[in-house]
DNA sequence: GTATAAGCTTGACCTGGATCAAAACACGCG
DNA sequence: CGCGTGTTTTGATCCAGGTCAAGCTTATAC
């Protein structure tokens, strides 16, 4: 168990989340979390557990999944650098999700009473967890409307537009994590993902392995129907 | 166009998210606001719009719906005496969802740009505008893997388990709103909605128009399959 | 290098729910 | 009170996507 070292602090601390907040309110944020690096394939916490950490995803990549009805559904593949479960937290309720690491992943943990607390001195942390909920709320509700609305193939499409318009949009990029989760995030089987692959293919996009470039964005656009509201600046 | 008057202040001053604040700034809030009574199926805002009101729903029922790819969906039937849209308030950005009337309701109509200042002035508001977002979020997964693990018979036990809850597990109550209304906000066609209470018949319940009756309720929540993780106390 | 396993793809088939059509019902209005 | 409009129900059919079963490709171990 390694407290926060000097090294891993700019990048967490430029997060929208803790950036605007007190310096030494922040540093009792820090000095009172903890590094540690998971091995692959760990689950991190389970839903239905009390949340007694807020987790920040240092480096690696996180599964979010939810379970019910027998069956388990990827809610969110979390990249670094990324905090994540901060509803529950606040709420001080139990986890509504699960979390797996993909790969091995450095995560810092945040004791949650301790965030609490210090939400309540420090108001432009605050503000900032204000914001950060706000815009999760609107990102669930672009996912929700997502699967209300479209069919598989499209929430594909729309998908590698979105992850390269986060990128900065590159023609080409690659996927991070395996397809069967990417399958599970849309709300389809591996199967479905390979062959909405194949039907993407002739609509602009151009795929090999986990390549994927976009080769006529318009096409693709057209294919995917984009939502009408522009994503939220970040 | 009205300015909030003194009969209709108690039962807004006692939400959640206005009873913690400082009794001045509430004053401030609701000398700003106005209230508005709307006739049935009118269009309060649109998708895409800015956001320039928060809005609260004093009395009548309304419906928040998204449009995309050719289609619409009802996102939320909202109930008095409830606020509505805060995370685009928060965030200073366009509506994602549409909202209109169901019936004739009164609605107080708080400008955005007021509840930002005053949210920045006040700790407890700001708190509880936290703690709102927060329990929406949550509320907004539950709905996301609802939707994802459930067929739509489950859904629609589930709903009713659910409203039976709210409303303080009464065996017998009443659905609001019409049945199509339901049926969008489930994910599935009014055909299907009526088909999916044809099922429930034998799974514990007995239903008469709107008038629904939980007969057996550990029959129909076995058939529901219900989440393990119980509902946020609120 | 080969073996073994895991992921991914492809094909055949099945099923939940959508769509289309029409009958039954409910309700507001003249 | 009866007509007309809109909702709900019922039935028949269709289709997107799930499931099952092989192959195939890529990675890891030996």
């Amino acid at each position: 168990m390694n407290f926060v070292r000097i090294g891993e602090k700019p990048e967490i601390a430029r997060l929208p989340l803790f950036r605007d907040m007190d310096d030494g309110k922040r540093e009792r944020i820090f000095s009172g979390s903890f590094l540690q690096v998971f091995p692959p394939q760990l689950t991190l916490f389970e839903a239905g557990q009390q949340s007694d950490f807020l987790y920040v995803l240092v480096d690696g990549l996180v599964e979010l999944y939810a379970v019910g009805a027998g069956r388990e559904t990827t809610m969110r593949i979390v990249e670094p650098v990324t905090s994540f479960i901060l509803a529950a937290v606040v709420t001080d309720m139990p986890f509504l999700m699960s979390a797996r690491t993909l790969v091995s992943s450095r995560v810092m943990l945040v004791p949650a009473a301790l965030m609490r607390e210090v939400i309540k001195q420090d108001a432009a942390l605050m503000q900032a967890t204000m914001q950060e909920l706000a815009i999760g709320y609107r990102g669930l509700v672009r996912a929700l409307t997502d699967m209300k609305l479209r069919q598989s193939g499209e929430r594909l499409g729309n998908y590698l537009l979105e992850q390269s318009a986060r990128l900065g949009d590159p023609v080409a990029f690659e996927l991070n994590g395996e397809k069967r989760v990417l399958a599970s995030l849309l709300g389809m089987t591996p199967e479905n993902l390979s062959r909405a692959f194949g039907a993407l293919r002739g609509h602009g996009l151009s795929i090999n392995g986990s390549q994927i470039s976009i080769t006529d964005r318009e096409r693709l656009a057209a294919f995917s129907r984009p939502d009408s509201v522009p994503a939220d600046p970040r």
